[in-house]
DNA sequence: AAATGGGTTTAGATAAATCTAAATTAAATA
DNA sequence: TATTTAATTTAGATTTATCTAAACCCATTT
């Protein structure tokens, strides 16, 4: 197992998320997504595919490869067990594991992952519902569909919140939405695509479709 | 509070610590502590003093300021800090908790790092016996002395230990000393200043001039 | 007082990561 | 097919941290 610098691994993370929307990675969204410039990206693409990380050919757009799939999901396992970790022991809010995992995620030393994993009890999700990799890199397929697609009058169960922000905590605290949250949708309103909710047995509410669009549930 | 980079931070660390023993701290002591060449230290001792870390004139060696000393007793709560989550929560041992505290320390959000001290207990040493800052700065002058020091036949309780090797720490074991061991000198020998050494009741048992050199017992 | 030599600093080079501005490419439009 | 334009790459600069080799300072010795 080589080791890569902080800034190589943030790039390689960025991909790795960019990749499940697109095929293909461009260098515009991967400037966007780090808030770097496109000429940096370039000259870290040069990096990595010389590192034999990624496919990438100029002008084509990039994409990880096998090896570096492996490394993203490290560097992803190490910032969800410490996500977990500050959430669960330090008592940290949603809101606030995120930046601070963002640092922790780059000391990479397996025996302090596999440990913390342990110490934690082997989670399986971060705080935001996200499936934590295991130590062999092995990550769960996560079915879940966003409430939006939901068919009415069907409960389930909150899995995942995408937005990660203080504001929708803030919201979901006061509909008292969290992950593992039975619920159903009773109602879409085509106007605005907002739609009323039920929690259990208690009166229906609403929400707006902006909020809708980032609660997933789980689809199984 | 200004953030400073990672080698600014070994820089301000390794001169806290061999300041301890000197007054002021040369070029030549520093780049052997950190593993570089003198040249590399002249230039950041320019860029410490430039942000007003410490004294420095040039020929005349460096010693930290009150701010550069608030820097690295910042640092170094960290470090005994994750140094003790290391050993305590995750079951390292002794000698494998330096190593990944070298990285852990770097990550310096201040809520991050007195969660962890709440978190822990507010622990008042770390696995070596080394006192651990408060969230102010403020540390334990450790009223330490070697044992080499100890008057004969006075119990005293060891406290610290000053080498944190893999070898050192297989010695005191078999010897079965370790941190809050209660014991007495019995005779010193002038030939080769080795010892012997009694624990409770025990039968005497001689230990090196080498070994004794590491150990420190609390002295008040 | 002059010479010596170890410790220290300076000069100049290199590697990593970034940027701006200019050049280039590829795809869409005329 | 030629033109336009937006995305991308290249060229050249900058900052940080490091190094080697040469120059310099200064305390001790001749
Ligand atoms: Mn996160
Ligand atoms: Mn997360
Ligand atoms: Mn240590
Ligand atoms: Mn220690």
């Amino acid at each position: 197992m080589l080791n890569y610098s902080t800034s190589e691994e943030n790039y390689i993370k960025a991909i790795f998320h960019l990749q499940k929307q697109d095929g293909t990675v461009t260098t515009n969204e991967l400037a966007n997504e780090l808030k770097t410039k496109p000429a940096s990206v370039t000259d870290m693409m040069k990096k990595l595919k010389a590192k034999k990380l990624l496919n990438y050919q100029p002008y084509k757009g990039f994409r990880l490869n096998n090896d570096g799939t492996r490394v993203a999901l490290g560097i992803i396992r190490r910032h969800r067990l410490w996500e977990y970790f500050l959430a669960e022991k330090l008592k940290f809010s949603w809101d606030e594991v995120h930046e601070v995992a963002e640092d922790l995620e780059h000391v990479s030393n397996k025996k302090l992952i596999d440990k913390l994993d342990e110490f934690l009890g082997f989670p399986r999700t971060d705080p935001h519902g996200d499936p934590i990799p295991d130590a062999n890199g092995k990550i769960e397929i996560s079915r879940k569909i966003c409430i939006t697609e939901l068919p009415l009058h069907t409960v389930a169960i909150v899995s995942s919140v995408s937005d990660q922000s203080s504001e929708i905590l803030e919201l979901l605290e006061h509909k008292k939405i969290t992950i593992g949250t039975k619920l159903e949708v009773k109602k879409k309103f085509d106007f605005d695509k907002s739609m009323e909710i039920r929690i259990g047995r208690h009166p229906v509410f609403t929400i707006s479709d902006r909020l809708a669009q980032n609660i997933f549930v789980q689809s199984n």
